[in-house]
DNA sequence: CTGCTTCTCCTAACACCGTTCGAACTATGG
DNA sequence: CCATAGTTCGAACGGTGTTAGGAGAAGCAG
């Protein structure tokens, strides 16, 4: 980013180096606001101590936030970008046990190996914190790519979706509370997709033998 | 150790009044103490706006609990005791379908009903908040009580019960998080169990042949 | 009743919090 | 070089949980 300036004689494209730095600078102190988070708690979260941590004084890092709650936001964006940039790479094959072992084992896993960043995720727990309507946008995505994923696999019902999600999110928040850097849960997952995929498939026979006895289609 | 002076002759027993009269003004305190969460979230209560709520200055307070936190603690203990009595007071038939769809309803019901309840009792989010060993054991002795029922069903395996209570905790949060004061993963409780049944039944069966074929008992 | 103790409640204050203001400083563009 | 925009910071404001110390009420002994 800094040596593909001058592509050309003479007229090098402006860069605005202040805006460069500027975000430089974002990414940092919501990169330390992550690790004061994970040692303080979320809510322990000191500006003093967070600007101490880059080399500042508090007021200053009101240069790049508005608010105490706006280093929140751009710390929820964060994490939903990395889930979405996550599910986007999970390999596919279209046989649903493996696709729904790997993404509900990834889900878990995404959980369970930042609590803070789940508890800022998927916990309301902040007083006075809502997501901004882009940060939000990023987080519907990331679950709307999951959403199509199962769909892809043949699950209609959004019944059926909000179950696994149900599984998905139980999972996680029992090993998180309950037994944190462990496996207690995690490893059930096998189990859980069997279990999950078990119903479903029964679910939608019964209906389509309900379907069938009644003439339908 | 307070009441049972005097075990002698009708004289009225000296009652301690000045301890009842504290321990009234405790639960008062307490009570109030939810109104304000419910209103403010878990982590917005003020001491002072607490003390104002009960007719006394935010210091008055110390004569009551040693710091904010032992006031959490005291509700989280309420918390936990509502749970603990509410379950044992649950219908048992021994048959396994109706009494785990009667447990796990009530767990989330119990769950959805009161959002800030659910925070302290089943979330890590207060930062320095751990419940005390005398109101930690009123957790474990609900969860413990749930879980006997559970091998009472005929569920050996500690994993089964892990899996039951993930379902739980994840239809829970689901509907907290995303429907809160709606039935939109409540109403997937009966879905929930047959699927669990189906599949702990499907694998002690798969066990138990294991096992003859092996030719153990 | 008077004294004495004990408990309750208060005001004042401390250290910390998020936030705002306004002044000093610095780097950039003309 | 100068003007301007952006950055940093000290001081301060109103809030927080908490502590110290004193005033007043309640209970009990004589």
């Amino acid at each position: 980013m800094l040596g593909e300036a001058e592509t050309d004689v003479g007229s090098a494209p402006v860069r605005d180096r202040r805006a460069e730095q500027r975000d430089r600078t974002r990414e940092e102190i919501v990169a330390a606001a992550w690790e004061r988070c994970r040692a303080e708690g979320l809510a322990g979260l000191s500006l003093r101590d967070l600007a101490s941590a880059v080399g500042m004084r508090a007021p200053s890092l009101y240069s790049y936030f508005d608010s105490k709650l706006a280093i929140y936001d751009a710390m929820f964006a964060e994490g939903c970008q990395q889930f979405l940039d996550e599910v986007v790479d999970l390999p596919r094959t279209g046989e649903t046990m493996t696709d729904l072992t790997t993404s509900l084992r990834h889900f878990v896993e995404f959980c369970a190996s930042d609590h803070v960043r789940h508890q800022l995720l998927f916990q309301r727990t902040i007083p006075g914190f809502e997501p901004s309507p882009e940060s939000y946008a990023i987080s519907v995505q990331g679950l709307e790519v999951l959403g199509e994923w199962f769909r892809d696999l043949g699950f209609d019902d959004p019944a059926d979706l909000d179950l696994a999600t149900a599984v998905g999110s139980g999972l996680a928040s029992q090993q998180i509370s309950n037994d944190p850097g462990g496996d207690r849960w995690l490893r059930l997952v096998d189990d859980a997709v069997e279990m999950l995929v078990a119903h479903l498939e029964r679910k939608t026979e019964t209906q389509t033998q309900a379907r069938t006895t009644r003439g339908e289609p």
